[in-house]
DNA sequence: TAATGTATGTTATACTATAACAAGTCAAGA
DNA sequence: TCTTGACTTGTTATAGTATAACATACATTA
């Protein structure tokens, strides 16, 4: 969980940018949503934009409590998911981690795309993707509330030097 | 993970028999595959199957320690294992559990329907929904080699009686 | 400022998963 | 038949992920 590469939408971009952009954003919806981005919180989102790939809960523990932060888990735990509540970060279940949101306060179901080989993850619009899946569990009866839609392959640069 | 309700396609239907009926494909594919359906995977097929629901690991560890088998965890993931790689059961990220599949052979690619009131897990058909994963992933130059489709909701019992 | 709800910190523990090695099983070829 | 090699199972040990429960501190409003 240590060594990735910095990429996320497999493609080059201005980090201190988007990571500032992000965090305007953050702060904007606290705002407007009566929301405590409370410094523990506000440095949880900071972490996961400037790591910009999926941290676990324990290295997030490890910056915070380097930090003087509390150090044991709930502390880490806690601020993620108010972040995953306030739809701030995304839970990657098949990674046991966390991502920052790149599109926070726009609605939308994301759908993960995870590199094997270097571990990058996208985070795909995946609008249709949703829409499939409401249908699909529509004609079941089943009332959708939040969903999960992960894909483990290959990323562009990957593909091409396939050592795997 | 000890109790949940008998559904999984959140319908009314003939356990004995479904449950007879995968085995039966299972030792089919098995056969034409060339792969060692083992007692011990066998045993963990049956298991998932008699059990109608999604089981953690360990409460299929257990029902196998129970009979004879061995009783430390590496037992039952490796049984699991293999019957996820053929395709004989599914991994439900969102649960850390384990479902017996209920189209083994066909090619599918599943969604999960997950009922947070009373635990109910079906196997989706979702072949629209991974065409339109594949599409945007493919938009991103992602190849997608496995992917997991999990929605977490309300089944249609639950929707009625919806206490929460 | 007292009361109330919320957030943080801490202790302890529960749950999930895998690495590494030993021993047994089975089938194919020498 | 014997042996080899691939595979399966069992076991020990440990790593990694997550939450319950309680205590303290902070903030908001009555």
């Amino acid at each position: 969980m240590q060594d990735a590469p910095d990429s996320r939408a497999f493609a080059l971009h201005d980090h201190a940018h988007c990571a500032g952009d992000m965090m305007a954003r953050a702060e904007a919806l606290s705002r407007d949503k009566g929301l405590r981005l409370t410094p523990v919180r506000r440095r949880t989102l900071e972490i996961l934009l400037e790591a910009h790939r999926a941290l676990g809960a324990y290295d997030v523990l490890n910056r915070l409590s380097a930090e003087g932060y509390g150090n044991q888990p709930p502390v880490a735990y806690r601020a993620l998911e108010f972040l995953v509540e306030q739809g701030l970060a995304h839970r990657i279940r098949r990674l046991n981690a966390f991502t920052a949101c790149m599109h926070p306060g726009e609605v939308h179901a994301p759908a993960f795309l995870i590199c094997r080989l270097c571990d990058a993850v996208a985070e795909a619009p995946a609008a249709p993707v949703r829409a499939a899946l409401d249908r699909a569990a529509s004609d079941l009866g089943f009332a959708i509330e939040r969903s999960n839609i992960e894909a483990l392959g290959l990323c562009p640069a990957c593909q091409t030097g396939d050592a795997a």
